[in-house]
DNA sequence: CTTGCGTCCTGCTCGC
DNA sequence: TGCGAGCAGGACGCAA
């Protein structure tokens, strides 16, 4: 469950370690955790859509979905899902996970370092999606993903929030609405602009969308450069943790004195998902005309 | 078309 | 110390 700013923060622990580098060899242990590029289980895998035998052209992230691009054409796209990292270890080191689902082994770097690259996901709420060319990357993979959210423009948001009825943390939590916003970012987003995460999409009016996307681009630049932010089980693939926790405002914070006002954060569920926020500072307004 | 609900999993923390 | 309940950063399929 890495947000944007985790899977930007393992990109770029990644891009140096793998670009350039030649696939040697994979290991599927977990099968059905590998999945086509329309989400479908393969009875049978594919090494070379796996990445044998190829070099990795690119280490991108779009959303969420981290994506390692294949020379060739294809790439492998790595969702985390909510438990899911990547370990990126030397080939001989031993394994600390029983969920390493896939293994990357990988030739010598620049610097004569042979590594491996693992994929472990104890929920498998994520998975290990095969793209064989452009175009499946661009379709069901990563074609319906709304714009990134750290640099989506204000005007873009209103009108994507303005054709929705439901909630805004609902909407903000939607991939096809906005990419990359997960539960932590979209409740402290929502605290930092001062919306009530139940009012309606549309109904909300352009001055509040304005800072609501200044509020995510903040939010999520700051937690990039602090390399995303910790809770449990996340970490870098070196093992560190990201140091972003202490800059959480509401997230995980229910009850306790709101930072702004001073009155408890209370907590709801929306859309199952757990909800904090300040009734104070955030208030439900109604939709006024014009 | 849109929206809301149930479901997929394991592991951790908390209270008894 | 053990045990069960409840909760967790996501996204899908399906039905209305």
């Amino acid at each position: 469950m890495p947000e944007l700013p985790e899977v930007e923060a393992i990109r770029r622990h990644l891009a140096p370690a793998l670009t350039g580098v030649r696939i040697d060899r994979v290991v599927v242990r977990r099968r059905d955790v590998v999945r086509d590029h329309l989400g479908r289980r393969r009875g049978r895998l594919d090494p070379e859509a796996l990445g044998v035998g190829r070099r990795i052209d690119r280490v991108g992230r779009r959303g969420k979905q981290l994506v390692l691009h294949l020379e060739g054409g294809g790439a492998v796209v790595l969702r985390l899902g909510m438990s899911g990292r990547v370990d990126l270890r030397p080939r001989g080191a031993g394994s600390t996970s029983r969920h390493r689902h896939v293994v990357w082994m990988l030739d010598a770097d620049a610097s004569g370092s042979r590594r491996r690259l693992d994929f472990v996901d104890p929920r498998r709420f994520g998975g290990v999606h095969l793209a064989q060319s452009p175009e499946d990357l661009r379709g069901r993979l990563l074609g319906d993903l709304g714009p990134e959210a750290h640099e989506v423009a204000s005007d873009v948001l209103h009108e994507r929030l303005g054709r929705t009825s439901r909630a805004v943390k609902i909407a903000l939590l939607d991939q096809s609405v906005l990419a990359g916003v997960g539960n932590i970012y979209a409740d402290e987003a929502l605290f930092r602009a001062g919306i009530h995460p139940m009012q309606p999409g549309r109904t909300l009016r352009r001055q509040h969308v304005r800072r609501l996307a200044e509020a995510l681009a903040s939010i999520l630049r700051i937690a990039i450069e602090n390399g995303g932010s910790t809770i449990q089980s996340h970490t870098l693939p070196d093992g560190n943790d990201g140091a972003f926790t202490r800059h959480h405002k509401v997230y995980g914070r229910s009850g306790e004195p709101c930072t702004r006002c001073g009155k408890h954060l209370d907590r709801s569920v929306l859309g199952g998902r757990s909800t904090t926020f300040c009734a104070g500072c955030q208030p439900l307004r109604p939709h006024a005309e014009g």
